[in-house]
RNA sequence: GGUCCGGUAGCUCAGUUGGAUAGAGCAUCAGCCUUCUAAGCUGAGGGUCAUUGGUUCGAAUCCAAUCCGGAUCACCA
């Protein structure tokens, strides 16, 4: 989906620079060890950014070591400043202890340096590779309705997790489970075969997977109409929801479906071929890929085996009518069921199978499964069964799960057609951007597939940013009247930043496109070694200073984006890093700074920032245009 | 009822894993375009961090109880 991607071997091709807020933790181990002759970790103390109120860029807070250093604050305070400046005068420059915060002030050299060596390095921040590999799995639909907007906060959840593993360092595979079969696939069969005289998409001029959704509402429009006439045919509402012709008609084909019969098995394929053109659409539009999808309709049997297995090690139970469970009750479960009594798989049995699968096929050292916290027991019983099965690696399932996305009006029922379609949604969204960038009229000198690609970029952006700005485990209530923000903590926000930065590059003939492609000049005078290490060179303003350390971070970010398996950190940290540029941009002058060296270091700022902006956009699948 | 998750400004959300006077955006109000894109910038107002108690130098953060909202506890998937 992009065209830059940083191959970043296990054999060191570079020097992976360390935070600074590693060395700092480093230097100040080594310090405490140096003065006390006592060894620390670090847990043993805390390091944060220090407050704007207060002078300098990073604090210590000595509160934790007082008690076993027998120490005053200050005393403490002063005496570690003393050693960290002392013995890493390149970094740290000044120190001022107030209560009990050593604050450090980092050396505009250092920082000098940084943006030096890195400004025009893209792959700036990327962590080396681990040599370790893990799968994730997301967007998991049905293939009886379109995707709606709860999938696709899924999918850009496992798509951006997987992009900030990879960025990370790790071997990622992005996976699918597709729910191709089971009664919910058989209704929409009835139902089209019942309604549909023949009907295709192409006749109906519709996309596929909304075609056979149309089928899936109308039998549930239907059955409800049956059992409405066999309620008022006196019988209760229980029975006539099992008695329904309808019901009736669809079970019959699941069990026809199981048997392989030909007609229904051609029907399946056919209108599964639909459903899958349908959805291959969306994620062609969303950006979105898989390096491999499995099918229900090929694992649903797995897990039979294993079944039997588990049941010779004693892990399973057989009970008397012949069905198998699994006792979760030490665990503080309970106890569930894992075969039926008929020897027929149930849900969970699958997700066994394929657990198993996933592991013998890619070897993963971790299996990650991006589903919504309604499935939060379920995945946690599946962990369960893995780990007493022995499968390998067990332990490393984790269940990445996210809160469900809301109606203002409450829950989206699919089977009443009260869901947020993704596709309409996403049509709603470029529309948006369209109108917002008619109105502003910048790009009347844009040829129309250029302005094609901006509204797609920028309505997707926005909507992709609006979804992954958010912590994950948290629901989140999306209102459709108010549609999506393009102002403030946003996608186009950033966007813009991005294109301004771009266009002051452009324009000090720093960069140029040719043929849709950027071209960047390597022009940039830099200052020399010799000047920055002897601090000839430029004095850092404050917003310079804060600039650069913010930059500093981002590899910090992605790690603890890896860590936390949550995108939002990303988001964060880029809308604080546009938002800290836009000031700069307001504030002092670029191309038309007041000397030659100023402008020289602000374009390595302008030049750095736009990468780590694109850089970091793409961590969240979101596209940044050179001009808006 | 059991288990899990959430509750921070009018609204939407951060809060670096226990640290300094709790921060952003939207909305409201007041300013800023003859200088690199105003989808921007600067400033103002707005808070019982659901409630109560506890732990300690220090709590939005940890513990307990309570209240509110949600999910889940199927021979459904």
């Amino acid at each position: 989906m992009f065209d830059i991607r940083c191959k970043l071997p296990l054999q060191l091709t570079r020097v992976f620079r360390m935070s600074i807020i590693k060395v700092l933790q480093k230097a100040t181990i080594q310090s405490l060890t140096a003065l006390y002759n006592q060894s620390f970790t670090e847990k043993d103390f805390q390091i944060s950014q220090t407050k704007p109120e207060f002078e300098g860029n990073y604090t210590v807070v000595l509160f934790s070591l007082v008690k076993s250093l027998k120490k005053s604050l200050e005393v403490l305070g002063n005496e570690l400043g003393e050693k960290l400046i002392k013995d890493h005068s390149t970094i740290f420059s000044q120190y001022n202890v107030l209560k009990g915060f050593l604050n450090l002030t980092i050396t505009d050299n250092y920082l000098l340096n940084l943006l030096n060596k890195n400004y025009n390095d893209v792959c700036f921040g990327k962590h080396e590779m681990k040599g370790k590999r893990i799968m994730v799995e997301y967007s998991s639909p049905n293939t009886n309705k379109p995707l709606h907007l709860g999938h696709l906060r899924n999918i850009f959840l496992g798509w951006s997790v997987a992009e900030i593993l990879k960025a990370n360092g790790f071997d990622v595979i992005k996976s699918c489970i597709v729910n191709d079969r089971g009664i919910h696939i058989c209704k929409s069969m009835i139902a089209w075969e019942l309604f549909a005289n023949g009907a295709t998409p192409e006749s109906a001029n519709a996309k596929g997977d909304h075609f056979v959704g149309e089928y899936y509402v109308k039998f549930n429009d239907e059955y409800k109409r049956e059992i409405e006439q066999l309620v008022a045919a006196g019988k209760s509402k229980e029975e006539a929801e099992k008695e329904a012709p309808l019901m009736l008609a669809a079970q019959q084909m699941l069990l026809d479906w199981e048997k392989g019969k030909p007609e229904v098995i051609e029907l399946w394929n056919k209108m599964n071929g639909w459903v899958y053109k349908g959805f291959d659409e969306t994620y062609k539009r969303i950006g979105s890929d898989f390096d491999n999808t499995y099918y229900e309709s090929n694992t649903y049997l797995s897990g039979k085996q294993i079944v039997d297995e588990g049941l010779a090690k004693g892990v399973f139970i057989k009970k008397e009518d012949g069905s198998i469970w699994i006792d979760l009750t030490e665990d503080g479960l309970d106890k569930k069921i894992v075969q039926r009594k008929d020897g027929t798989s149930v849900y969970i049995t699958q997700d066994i199978g394929l657990a198993k699968q996933k592991y013998e096929e890619y070897k993963i050292d971790k299996s990650i499964y991006v589903i919504g916290d309604e499935q939060n027991y379920h995945m946690k019983v599946l962990k369960l069964i893995a780990e007493k099965l022995g499968l390998p690696n067990a332990k490393n399932i984790y269940h990445l799960s996210y809160g469900m996305v809301e109606l203002p009006s409450g829950k989206m029922k699919s089977r009443e057609g009260a869901v947020v379609d993704a596709d309409d949604i996403i049509d709603e969204m470029i529309a948006t951007a369209k109108q917002h960038t008619i109105e502003l009229g910048k790009v009347k000198d844009f040829e129309e597939h250029e302005l094609h690609e901006l509204y797609e970029t920028i309505g997707l952006g926005a909507m992709k940013f609006y979804l992954l700005r958010v912590e994950p485990k948290k629901r989140m209530i999306f209102n459709p009247e108010e549609s999506i923000d393009f102002h403030g903590f946003t996608g186009p926000f950033v966007q813009y930043t991005f294109a301004r930065i771009r266009s002051v590059l452009r324009k000090a003939g720093q960069w140029s496109m040719v043929n849709g492609q950027s071209i960047t000049n390597y022009k940039l005078q830099t200052p020399s070694d010799e000047a920055i290490r002897t601090g000839t060179t430029h004095k850092l303003l404050p917003l310079e200073k804060e600039l650069i350390l913010t930059l500093e971070q981002y590899s910090h970010i992605i790690e603890q984006a890896a860590t936390e398996l949550n995108p939002s950190v990303i988001a964060n940290y880029i809308f604080h890093l546009a938002k800290t540029f836009n000031s700069f941009y307001t504030e002092h002058p670029i191309a038309n700074a007041e000397s030659e060296e100023k402008k020289q270091l602000r374009l390595q700022i302008a030049m750095m920032t736009s990468n780590v902006i694109k850089s970091s956009m793409q961590l969240l699948g979101i596209k940044v245009p050179d001009r808006m």
